[in-house]
DNA sequence: CAGTGGTCTAGACCACCGA
DNA sequence: CGGTGGTCTAGACCACTGG
């Protein structure tokens, strides 16, 4: 069992209630709010915030409020440029070294993924997966710290994935991608691993781009 | 002028003294000690030890004592992978779109890291102008948010580059090697930058690597 | 002016370590 | 048991916004 405070659980709710879009992108949040709803006093509710300011979920007018930030295209563009880059060089090198435990780790993942999108499906859940199905390559080719990396850049990223998940139902493509993808490290296509991993971490902007502009606007910066 | 807090300013003291190494390595630093030094009480001297671990400078056994992070081989590895493969492919994009302004600018901090060498050596404003001179590239490509990640991903790395230069006394090389950048950046010549960029950015490590596990050891996990 | 954030003090209580 | 960190409360004062 995991060690958390209160103030960490409280915390952990409400990032995961803005990753989710419960919190509205631009919706102000104040401090009083929070301190009231969980009955706790001005420290531990400085903290959460700071907290969620450093990774970018919440803004700033200073002195005048806080809100949930607004999507930001240009970074989301550049979180995807750079685990892309990334993410292609280290499955390179992953190929060369994985063991066969690895690849059943993938395929019993995937596994996973599709009973989820059959059975009840789950956003969160599948968000979870997505994730653990990325972190086996960072994770056999000794590179964790830059997943770490990877991940808290993604905060901006994270909701618009979500978006993507609850907006687009997109879930049975991505995880035909994933099988995609097993099946040409399997192969050692680089060259075609190469270019998968490159479409599939930007389908979602291709998914997603027409609503941009319309519907999910006010999201946006 | 920009505006700082008196907490804000001692936690950039204090992290200037990890970076420099005034702090060493392994040494505790007590909340206690600080609060007393500067005359604070706990809530900002938290903040700061806060902060401080948030980037990885500082570590702590739980209930026990704070200490000044070790340096970890690892992570140092990473994070030069994590950049190399990064800035190779934001130079790639960089040749193509680079204005007159660009390479001027290249040009002109060159030219203020030689008058530094010349003159009054200084590790600290060294430091500065090579990561202004690679900001260059990240920013007219649109990828300072990229550059962002990879600085707050360096607070390890920072440390040992300042062994490198200290220690081992490089930094005429590190000029060679940013002029000999310049010339294939204006000739485009994609292979040699490839190259050149990988082997300037895991240089410290060859020259350091003979220290490390001598003279050194002690910093290091 | 009230409301909010920004910062800080003073002090409390608990958990854990090591002498 | 004393020292340290880990967490939190209560409340203070200031800076700034906006009605």
């Amino acid at each position: 069992m995991t060690k958390k405070t209160n103030t960490e659980l409280i915390a952990k709710e409400i990032e995961e209630k803005i990753l989710n879009l419960e919190y509205k992108p631009g919706q102000i949040i104040t401090e009083c709010e929070i301190s009231n709803k969980y009955n706790i006093s001005r420290t531990p509710c400085r903290d959460i915030f700071q907290k969620l300011k450093s990774i970018g979920l919440i803004d700033s007018i200073p002195f005048k409020s806080n809100f949930i930030s607004l999507l930001d295209f240009d970074i989301i563009k550049q979180s995807i440029f750079m685990r892309t880059t990334l993410e292609k060089e280290v499955i390179k090198n992953f190929v060369q070294i994985a063991t066969p435990k690895d690849l059943i780790d993938l395929e019993y993942n995937l596994q996973l993924q599709n009973l989820l999108i059959k059975d009840q499906f789950n956003p969160e859940e599948f968000y979870k997966l997505d994730c653990e199905f990325h972190k086996i390559w960072f994770n056999t080719t000794n590179n964790l710290f830059i997943w770490e990396q990877i991940d808290k850049a993604q905060a901006q990223y994270k909701r618009f994935r979500m978006l993507d998940i609850v907006e687009v139902q997109n879930f049975e493509a991505i995880v035909e991608d994933h099988k995609l993808l097993i099946s040409f490290i399997k192969n050692k296509d680089l060259v075609n691993i190469e270019n998968h991993i490159t479409s599939h971490l930007n389908s979602g902007i291709k998914r997603l781009q027409a609503k941009i502009s319309s519907e999910l606007s006010l999201y946006f910066k």
